[in-house]
DNA sequence: CGGTCTACCCTGTATATACAACTTCACGAG
DNA sequence: CTCGTGAAGTTGTATATACAGGGTAGACCG
């Protein structure tokens, strides 16, 4: 460990970036000013400034002139892979998210998911299974294994009304995401929960999340391949915004 | 147009990203120094230094101490996007790639083309489709649609030898990507050339691509759902590289 | 001629200072 | 009570200066 090789500006991140880790400084808190960080770290005030505008660049702060600078919400931060909530997904269309809860036990993993989640069989895990309903028509079934001890009150929350995405990344940050994404052909049980026709096929999203460095969720997505589908948008950091606006484009002239 | 308001290490940037993009500058050439713009934009180092840093960042070019600065390759660039060439996908895989042309001709724009394409119906395109095989066996449908007057030499080009993709980005950088991702059952000719059994899902990604502000290809690549997968790892920016190592791992533990 | 070493240019970082623009809030005039 | 104004704090930008360390080429020495 070279701890004095470290430049300050880095020293000034990584404070700020280890607070909002641990959960100290949540989405929306006030982080020190530039000002306070001169005092308390010791370093001139464009040292800080460099800090805290990196910070800006990387997506972990918000800064206003005039206000001060405020930890980002964790979900403006995935715009890269697009961890969206669902309920949030539907409500961006104006349509209205219900759910079902299938299944919602404590259960021991075994084989597949012991592995996916870095753990050892038996370790006591939660199952959650559910139905997402966008006006009334299904349009996600969610299976999806939590580790016991990452979310305790788990069994006591209620699905219907925040979902298990949301209650999740309200536990702690997401700092790690895996996906894959296949169409398969879904079998009966599957179909019936989607109210899917015999020949329509199933997009699938199997996603693994890590939080402060261990694989804490364990979740796979099927979905209805006529009524859903998975849009991304990419761009290079310092690029100008030129057709952030035209996102939802595709959407429509793809019909 | 206010010229005016500007700051001036954006004013810097700005110069340095014109002259790569009418390719006054090219791969591996030098840029200015930090002296050298001191001198000629009148600026002082520290903000030629945050002009030159803030391109580093953004993957236009590369610094060495005691050297230079000179401009990156683009498909440094292409990586921060995240749109991979399915050559080098399958390459990594240690398996070898191949690829069908099946068309590659000049045509007029019409209809959706046009549209997605931002140009004005009868504009001329290039339409290409090809079909790309692993060890052999075909895993993707490429159509695709490029404006022409991007891409003038499009149809001199051997696909076979270096793919659509690889072509693009190596012509100029790709600057922003939109997609979207569908599982769809595919028609006969499409499940022909991929030679998929009846009931199978076909994945289909729909991508568009932008560079210098303006919509310049316009992909739809068709996936038999039995042999393609598309993978996605996040990790917000400053995370220790934990789990890196791990991304392949679920791939196989999901068969 | 060959090797070494120094001088020069380059980036990387750090500081002190300055001014502009924005936001909030309290205080005072009407 | 209301409106306006100004003070204080905040970010955003720009400059001059300084020192450390990497890289290279050329001068110098053996």
């Amino acid at each position: 460990m070279s701890t004095a090789a470290k430049p300050r500006y880095q020293q000034v991140k990584d404070l700020i970036i280890g607070r909002i880790s641990r959960g100290e400084l949540q989405p929306s808190d006030r982080v020190p000013s530039e000002n306070e960080l001169v005092e308390s770290m010791n370093v001139s005030r464009m040292t800080a400034n460099r800090a805290l505008r990196e910070l800006t660049d990387e997506g972990y702060v918000n800064r206003v002139a005039g206000r001060g600078t405020f930890v980002a919400d964790f979900r403006a931060v995935s715009h890269v892979l697009e961890v969206r909530n669902i309920a949030d997904e539907i409500s961006q269309r104006g349509h209205t998210h219900a759910a079902k809860v299938l299944r919602q036990s404590r259960q021991h993993a075994r084989g597949e998911i012991a592995r996916a989640l870095h753990i050892e069989q038996g370790t006591g895990v939660f199952h959650l299974l559910l139905v997402h309903l966008e006006n009334g028509t299904p349009i996600q079934l969610e299976d999806r294994h939590v580790v016991a001890d990452f979310a305790s009150d788990c069994l006591a929350q209620d699905f219907t009304r925040i979902t298990p995405s949301a209650y999740l990344t309200a536990i702690s940050p997401l700092q790690e995401a895996e996906q894959v994404v296949r169409a398969v052909q879904p079998n009966a049980a599957v179909r019936q929960h989607l109210q899917m026709t015999a020949a329509e096929p199933s997009l699938v999203v199997i996603r693994r999340t890590w939080s402060h460095g261990r694989p804490v969720t364990f979740a796979r997505l099927h979905h209805p391949g006529s009524r859903y589908e998975l849009t991304g948008h990419y761009t290079p950091p310092g690029t100008p915004k030129s057709a952030i606006d035209e996102v939802a484009e595709l959407e429509t002239l793809q019909q």
